[in-house]
DNA sequence: AAACTAAGTTTCATTATTTGGGACTAATTT
DNA sequence: AAATTAGTCCCAAATAATGAAACTTAGTTT
């Protein structure tokens, strides 16, 4: 048992030395690397070595550390690109952040987590901690429990098994059977609230992104404080949320992808 | 010769084929690489599998088609939390960008390109492709050319010898020299413009963020376009772009890192 | 409906690469 | 100067990657 992704070969084991590095969260030293990792050492350096070489790992002489490096963030770049939803979404967020003053985030499901894929500050940003590619508990968001809702029951027990229900704040819910209720609420109204579950302050509300035929594509909320607003007059923009989704979900299954007409060529 | 990059065994092989898809801009069969590919079909669809299996790639089973995975969009945003300008430079960021109602930029040098590490939309944006991630040319735009004035001579013959000087607009700089000579006026000013040498109607002021010893870690610069502003107008903000390029550089080398006393944990 | 075609998947003997203990070197500490 | 620690390199044994060809669908054509 164990490796349940470690398993394909050489190329595995070597995407888990990034993961290795992206845990420590700052750059790090190849002997920290050593203690955090079962790989003998020459192998783990060798790992490096290639990441390093690959630009997939950066290291930087001045203080010899390895950190997570630039190809990645090329290649992210271009899943974003090629990910139908956040280039359509684009511009429908800049509207909606503009027109309501706050901010506003676009996120998708993945692996039973929230993953953001992209956000527009408020002209006057809060003091949170989210941005594009960060993941969140989808138990305890706004968006996470939108896009639970949209799901079949089999689904969100497989997700809700996945859950830590960890307690963030008083209003956190801590069980499936809060979640299971929220849901049945979420899917009457359409669209779902976070009343301080995750961060103490802040609140949103949420609608997901589904196609005519359900299929869920993500979710979009607008998020702001307790300090600036209410809940209730937060709810006052779920229809605008509401034509937005939609709006994004038309356009989605329009553009049936463009056939590469275009060349990419050019560059060089 | 040949083979500069995917020189490190098996980990490059399938790490190119990575880039392989993600030079397509969009979802791909397995087929269409195969074309563009010179391994064999069994290597190729190898590599495939186990890209998929690992989350770099992700499989959609209703149009058959591998895209870049999520597990990239994770692993860059942990390389851009790592990356010691660009979670410095966030506040500063949206201050310029509240400040002035611009669009500002923030970007760093990579492989003789600009590679785009954030953006700050103005509230009314620019219809303009730049974006978190992106790479563009060092040789036309702003940015590029006050970092390129930062760099030795040595340095700036590596990376103007990788340029391609394509001529985008009437005014793009197609030749060293010209490239140089303005150089030369960059460093007098301690500011650079792009004077829509790379989009038509697309004007910036940029100014490099350099360390006390010199040292380049990126550059700054605010955009507009031809219909709203001129570069006359748009240099009076040269002064206020140069103190906060000061200003990231001083919490750069104040904070030579956090030394981890917060543990990850918590999450799960 | 049978024959053809193309895309995707699996097999397996051969071949090339990874593996990792340990030796070596450089830098820091006692 | 000796000891400790961090980083780098080597090479025979072990293992994993390779890719031609066979096989399985799925989609067309006759």
């Amino acid at each position: 048992m164990a490796d349940t992704s470690s398993a394909d070969g050489t190329v595995g084991k070597a995407l888990s030395v990034l993961d290795l590095v992206a845990s420590f969260g700052r750059p790090v030293r190849f002997a920290e690397l050593q203690t955090k990792s079962d790989f003998p050492k020459a192998t783990l350096y060798r790992f490096v070595q290639t990441l390093t070489n690959q630009g997939m790992l950066a290291f930087n002489p001045e203080t010899q550390t390895y950190g997570l490096g630039i190809r990645l963030v090329r290649l992210a770049h271009g899943a974003w690109r090629q990910s139908s939803l956040a280039p359509i979404a684009q511009a429908h967020l800049d509207a909606l952040s503009l027109e309501l003053s706050e901010t506003v985030h676009l996120a998708q499901l993945d692996h039973g987590q929230v993953l953001y894929v992209d956000k527009r500050n408020a002209a006057n940003p809060l003091p949170m901690y989210s941005e594009a590619g960060k993941v969140g508990p989808a138990y305890c968001t706004g968006v996470g429990k939108a896009m639970l809702a949209c799901l079949d029951d089999a689904t969100v027990q497989d997700i809700i098994a996945q859950q830590s229900f960890h307690r963030f704040t008083p209003t956190t819910l801590t069980s499936a059977e809060a979640l299971l209720a929220e849901l049945k609420d979420i899917r009457a109204d359409g669209h779902s609230f976070d009343r301080e579950e995750h961060e103490p302050g802040i609140i949103c509300v949420a609608v997901p992104i589904i196609t005519e035929r359900g299929r869920l594509l993500g979710a979009l909320s607008v998020t702001s404080a307790t300090t600036r607003t209410t809940l209730d007059q937060l709810e006052h923009h779920a229809p605008r949320l509401k034509n937005t989704a939609k709006a994004i979900a038309a356009e989605m299954s329009a553009w049936r992808f463009p056939d590469q007409t275009l060349t990419p060529a050019a560059a060089e």
